[in-house]
DNA sequence: TAAATTTTGTCAAGCGAATGTAAAAGATTG
DNA sequence: CAATCTTTTACATTCGCTTGACAAAATTTA
């Protein structure tokens, strides 16, 4: 049995095109490179890897890769990139799998799967897997290369969600995870990371704990919803001028918590 | 052949959890459960489905159960209920019938599907079949339980649409429950937010005591007619420039209270 | 009209549930 | 192993809802 794919090679015009090897996907021309576009690359091939890695980073992005399904998904949670490209067949977790798993948590996160030729593909972006595009192998690099660039700019017309976002003389980079108020970093754990992105990314919502749990947690590891209140704790200790005061993430009692800019 | 799963025993947290443990799923705020959802349990092992149930059950749902699939679709389709969890392998009919049947019958009834890993899942959520999720085997009753959550919310959406209603220099946003005067948020619990919310979608309209328990505290805990009085002066202390002098809740002596927008 | 009766306004406990918080227990990482 | 992060547990505290009491107002009755 055959899984070996046609590993691609280098871009076969390297000189050529200029405009698309700036910065990520096109549409940055005003502010030059901030963040290059991030792919993540899960496939257990390694050739397979190393030959989409050289294009991709041909091409301006900027690649993180795991090589199997479990470590695909974690990467793919706690490194924020910008796109998925998943294979379906992969050891420890199929690539359909990790899509579910995925969409479920990031339904933004858009992901283009590789198939086989003849495998399911109705599935593959079927409406629960939700994946956003398909390639079949065996594919050419140039074809997986346009529809990258496709589902990128589908997904996120011009401007794709703030990397930084700033409230009061805080500063929450959610590419790098850094925080910094006045300048000056603070320490966050990953949840407790996590928790606070999504605070930031739902202002003025009121989220109740089940909700928290679902988009911070997962389904997987479902813990007490107390869990919640522990972590806001953490949170305010951090963020709060007067933690027993919170002027930034407020409680709404009996239904959850909110976080207001 | 081992079929025989892990079943599911009493949940670990019986005192804590609070927030979880009320009605059906959240989102009941505006009138508090007066009918608690249900879920239909299709499952041939009865060790199984007490486990499901007690767990369910103690979390505030209503459970019904079916032990094979013809059973099941019937119940399915004569009981009403939110949701069905469904294993795919059963006697009389497989659970991948029934789900295609269902979702023939009642598309928009969600099934989450129990199957052994390595079953075709890929098969479970596609689009003939429809599953809205699926659990594999074994899976542990927090998971399940967190999808059955998100499935509900994702199916019923608190009403989205956030609808403000306007009177005088207020603004009631009964999306995020929201009062404000003048752009100046006005807080409110949420009985109080929920009574203020019926009278505001009744204007003019004389509403007693009785019916006002009836819509906005439901049937299940009926209080003394009092309290709504004391609801009442609480609204006014907020709402009227002169609480002793309303202008906006008012007395209908010996029927009730009328909202005059 | 005055008195009696009913209805409503209002407030201050009381109670149970929700939340804040720290510390223990468990899990993970290096 | 230690160090760190996460989750659970336990307890204190707060909060909102309800109730009962009494005063005030409205209505009815005499």
């Amino acid at each position: 049995m055959n899984r070996k794919q046609e590993v691609p090679g280098r871009p076969r015009d390297p000189a050529a095109d200029g405009s698309r090897a700036a910065g990520g996907h096109g549409s940055e021309t005003a502010m030059s490179a901030i963040k290059r576009t991030r792919i993540l690359i899960v496939e257990d091939e390694p050739a397979m890897v190393a030959g989409l890695r050289d294009n991709f980073e041909y091409e301006g992005y900027e690649v993180i890769s795991a090589h199997d399904g479990t470590a695909g998904l974690e990467r793919a949670l706690t490194d924020y990139p910008d796109l998925v490209v998943l294979d379906v067949m992969m050891p420890r977790m199929s690539g359909l799998d990790v899509c579910k798993q995925l969409k479920a948590k990031r339904p933004s996160l858009p992901v283009i799967m590789l198939t086989a030729r003849g495998q399911e593909i109705d599935k593959v972006v079927g409406l629960e897997l939700g994946a956003d595009d398909y390639v079949t192998k065996p594919f050419s690099v140039r074809e997986l290369m346009a529809r990258v660039k496709a589902v990128l700019r589908r997904v996120s017309p011009p401007s794709r969600a703030p990397v930084v976002y700033r409230f009061n003389d805080f500063e929450v980079n959610t590419h790098n995870h850094e925080v910094r108020r006045a300048g000056k970093i603070i320490e966050f754990s990953s949840k407790e990371f996590a928790l606070l992105a999504y605070f930031i990314s739902h202002p003025g919502e009121t989220l109740s704990r089940d909700r928290l749990l679902d988009a911070v947690w997962g389904f997987e590891n479902y813990p007490n919803t107390r869990t919640v209140d522990t972590h806001i704790v953490h949170l305010r200790q951090k963020l709060e001028v007067n933690p027993e005061e919170p002027r930034i993430i407020l409680t709404v009692h009996g239904s959850g918590y909110k976080f207001v800019g």
